[in-house]
DNA sequence: CCTTCATTTCATCACTTGGTGAAAAAAGGC
DNA sequence: GCCTTTTTTCACCAAGTGATGAAATGAAGG
């Protein structure tokens, strides 16, 4: 229970000034072949926890996989709770930006033409192209996100935290297009909503055994295809039957 | 590396006739207080699972919740993963027994005349009911159930395993509804459905915060005010949009 | 009473876990 | 060539992990 003896090093004295730029501060050298080594063990570890959770992955597999003694993890991110954390941060922003720019943008595109399956397609599209175009490491991402999603006593508090801002941003957009629907028929549509998207997003790959070979789960143009129309006419049924609870 | 050296006790000589039944096979009597050992033993396991995950529970934790020794646990269920498909395993045949029932229901009870939502609503409505008047026990098993599909390098052969077979039944009988409607369309549909599904079922609390007080998760009633028209609408409109892919 | 046998407990093992402290290994500044 | 600073490695610990063997327990059968 000795564990705060060392006060853990949340800032390891600004190891490097900026992820990509090269000022090669004082000290060893990283000995990364290319690569910013923080950024090897955060892929590592993204990997890993994408595919075991939390729990089903240690911090010498993680250590291994990036190619680095475990000494190093602790060092740059402290324990390993820290580092989890770190590797949901890491692309949460990015994640965050597109899809208020993407609503943004169609909004501003349909001034007074808006539909409920051009808000859903601006909401969830960016997420499908960035997993299409932003290799393993986003893919990873995305199941552990879903993950998360999934684990009651685990990410209520971060997803929250995290994701909350932009779905009232989709809830008031559509608020825009269908003012007589009610919240709670569009929070509960969202919650179908983000349900089948971070499924799909996660790549299980059971589609494909169930399907018997005619559905892959990696093809997000099949997703692209049908989701939009999908929760599109979900949200407007639900909308149109307006029950009374 | 030497875990094979005593065999794991797969059954331990029928230690008694049935679960429900009261044989009262010799030897030392069940310490549990009313209900059968194996069976506390099973509900301790999966509520600590359905929370944190296989790797996330300890045997040690499973048998302090369960009031036990821990060589009790591996007396009776063997390995602990053997103990996690024991807790899978209990509900999943009730499981699909009822739903089976429920669309052979439907099917005679609508000669004809049945429709998307129709077909839809067997395949589910099982599921809502038994969450609402199984007790907490089911309310577990389904949040563990969304977590291990969530799990890619985990549920995969499980899954498919016990749950295809009343997949394939619902696609086959969304096919005699809609003749023209193509399987790629159905599964990827399904892919969809099951998504929303699982994380309303698993009652994660997210809604709640979420919607400011104004959605419950384990409001299950509003879930199936919705739910159901949600899903037919999504399928209607990809079936009618037939994408080429 | 005394054996039989399913059940339950206890002590323990071999191993892994997350985490730490100290020292070594480079680089730059002087 | 020193000194400072940062990065990397090594050895290690205390606490826990899953699992096991042997012994204790006590009802049922004879």
């Amino acid at each position: 229970m000795t564990s705060q003896v060392r006060a853990p090093r949340v800032q390891p004295a600004a190891p490097k000034s900026a992820t990509g730029a090269k000022p090669a501060g004082r000290g060893r050298p990283s000995k990364a072949t290319g690569r910013d080594l923080k950024e090897t063990i955060l892929d590592a570890a993204e990997g890993l926890f994408a595919r075991h959770g939390f729990h089903g992955v240690t911090i010498r597999q993680v250590a291994a996989e990036a190619g680095v003694d475990t000494a190093l993890i602790h060092y740059y991110f402290g324990a390993k709770r820290e580092l989890f954390d770190s590797v949901f941060l890491r692309r949460a922003e990015i994640l965050n930006s597109a899809r208020v720019l993407s609503m943004d943008a169609y909004e501003k595109s349909h001034p007074g033409t808006m539909t409920v399956e051009g808000v859903i397609e601006a909401f969830i599209e960016p997420l499908l192209r960035i997993s299409q175009d932003g290799g393993q490491g986003w893919k990873s991402y995305f199941a552990l996100v879903a993950q998360v999603n999934n684990t009651p006593a685990w990410g209520g508090e971060t997803m929250a935290r995290f994701f909350d801002p932009v779905v009232h941003r989709l809830v008031d957009t559509l608020k825009v297009v269908r003012p007589d629907a009610q919240d709670r028929d569009l929070y509960w549509s969202y919650q179908f909503l983000t349900g089948s998207m971070m499924l799909a997003l996660s790549e299980t790959g059971r589609i494909d055994s169930l399907s018997g070979g005619e559905c892959h789960s990696s093809d997000l143009g099949a997703v692209r295809a049908r989701l939009f129309a999908y929760c599109a006419a979900g949200f407007e049924a639900v909308i149109a039957r307006a029950p009374q609870g």
